[in-house]
DNA sequence: ATCATCCATGACACCGATGTCATGACATCG
DNA sequence: CGATGTCATGACATCGGTGTCATGGATGAT
């Protein structure tokens, strides 16, 4: 591998020559550096980031720990949100120049200390925390002195964070729904005491409550367990308990939810959207699109997010983040209405399918 | 940060020794090691990746290029192979003292010289190229001078690569369907020309011939198309063919085909496997666990193909490579049986749902 | 007693960039 | 015309590890 050394010589010129053309970081003669370039392109020469970063004690890298958080094998099919994580953080960190080192513990969070002292030995200049639900978290005391910024979670010590915005997501979906002529909107959630679901409760609360409707508990039900083994255990009960309240729509705790509850309501010969209107969560589109018919779903905004994270964590390494950004941010998103949400008022224009809201 | 010189320092004792205690490549007093071990402690010390790479000349990474293969977005919801193909890759390449370096580029073509620019300035020691499906590649000729492994692509240069066994696959599906008594076998494959489409068409008609079947081609029909924006607009077509021919069962292309396949055999009124059993590829678990009921599936075993390319790129590294090792190697993965398919001759013994064969 | 080994350790150079400082050639200004 | 400034370039040290070689003392064999 040809160095800055060999360059040089073959463009009869000093290393350092051969640095300021490739930095520009003082005047170089026309001449020179064409004969420079020259060399450069001649030689195939690539220069070394190990010897840039010792000489200048700047790293370029930025370290994501993913899969990592969840010490358990809770939610083994997590690992969507990292991939479009992943490429959002990556465009923002790619403009800065830097480069996203990735580490994946794949759920075993023994893996941690061997990748977080990975991570130091290549000088990361901040971490980017991704865990695989909205949850808190209490980060192991070692991290304290490394840039930080958490995605998808939190802690009790306010470290930075970039959450999506659970609530606003339930609360858009809930109240486009009434929108839609729906009155008495059934709700199989999240386990209880996730984040998650008492936020989106929060959400469906909030929307009734602002179209003046009540809410009735009767259709609102647990639907998921926390135990993934057995996640769905209980779903089919709790769906029997929300039909017995006489809902329109049936709201589920995800997308992954929603596919089996098109499996059990057709099973019990009640078709979608005509008899029954079914909407889900995440916009997962590996599912949401490609169901029949196509369901309605919040986004969860994880591309966004990333790229979110990812700035956030940039302006806490440049020390340029603004005096009175707060540490928790949240990132909303649109809900994606698809036909699995039958509109009811024949008064409201006809809806396209697919059609986009803020 | 501390540096060696700071524990030297601290220890009483030169650099060098400091340096043995950590690699132990020569024998250290108890007492100086001790002595060492706690001035690192007591200093948090953590050792200088670059200035190792460099005056090692081997930096420990390896570089990953993932959804960087086709310029054009034909499969924009690909992705989800990745995440299984870097933990599985990461696994071993963590066994092997190194660091994966994963570049995204997010589907655009164009930013594959930009990260590969970036590699080499990392000096990274090896390769893994993935594609997002099974397909023919052209290297950039700039790739030739590092040691390379494609992963879910091939090329016409015979660079190692690691592949699914597409044929193997389908194979084991049908003759897992004809043992349990189906004959008239429908099969709704992928787009045309597509190198995964011929060979498990390939695995289709061999397991019919091996069971003394003749195959009606009536019963083979295109069920998607290249264009991921109209991918599956005559799949409702399609499968109108096949079910004139009289199946039993409906093979599909993926696991995203049979979903939609799931929606529009009950708009038919066809009850999923009573009267029409149905199964998928890839074994993408998200769907085909959770569709109702649960989806049989051959496996595309990316874990293993990530770990099996690891692997290989590490001995080609390593100069380790078996001398007759073929430079094409083919992953072969279980069909995944799930309530989908339904046994048809009674003689057969009582299958399991979900068991797993080879 | 003598010499060959082995153990434990340190001095020093080197890997490939780049910051600092110095130098010589011109250009500009009063 | 001498002083000052700008341009273009090079010499040299430095970043933090580790390979090479040297050294002094203890041990063991003859």
């Amino acid at each position: 591998m040809a160095t800055i050394y060999d360059v040089a010589k073959a463009a009869g010129v000093s290393p350092k020559t051969v640095s300021r053309v490739m930095n520009g970081d003082a005047p170089v003669n026309q001449a020179t550096r064409e004969a420079v370039e020259q060399a450069m392109l001649a030689l195939n020469y690539v220069p070394s980031s190990a010897a840039r970063t010792m000489r200048s004690q700047r790293s370029g890298l930025i370290g994501m720990i993913t899969g990592a958080i969840s010490a358990t094998h809770q939610f083994e099919d997590a690992g969507l949100p990292e991939i479009y994580l992943v490429q959002g953080a990556q465009r923002i960190i790619a403009q800065s120049n830097r480069t996203l080192l990735i580490a994946d513990s794949g759920g075993q969070g023994t893996r941690i200390p061997a990748l977080l002292q990975t991570f130091r030995e290549h000088r990361v200049e901040g971490i980017l925390y991704v865990a695989e639900y909205h949850r808190e978290v209490s980060l192991p005391a070692s991290l304290r002195d490394l840039p930080i910024v958490l995605v998808n979670c939190f802690d009790a010590e306010g470290t930075p964070c970039v959450l999506p915005d659970d609530e606003g997501g339930q609360f858009a979906l809930v109240d486009g729904l009434i929108r839609r002529g729906h009155h008495r909107i059934g709700y199989l959630t999240l386990p209880e005491h996730f984040v998650a679901c008492d936020l989106r409760v929060a959400g469906y609360h909030r929307a009734h409550r602002q179209n003046g409707l009540a809410v009735d508990e009767q259709l609102v039900q647990v639907g998921a367990l926390p135990d993934s083994a057995h996640e769905f255990d209980l779903l089919w009960d709790a769906l029997h308990r929300v039909l017995k309240a006489d809902p329109t729509v049936i709201c589920c705790a995800n997308d992954k939810m929603a596919m089996r509850v098109y499996g059990l309501l057709r099973d019990r010969g009640v078709a979608i959207p005509q008899q029954m209107s079914v909407a889900g969560y995440d916009d997962y589109r590996m599912i949401a699109e490609h169901l029949h018919p196509g369901l309605a779903s919040a986004e969860l905004p994880y591309a966004a997010m990333g790229a979110r994270a990812a700035d956030k964590l940039l302006r806490l390494i440049g020390g340029t983040t603004k005096p009175n950004e707060p540490s928790r941010e949240l990132v909303s998103a649109p809900v994606v209405w698809r036909e699995s949400v039958q509109t009811r008022d024949v008064n409201v224009t006809h809806l396209n399918s697919r059609r986009r809201e803020t």
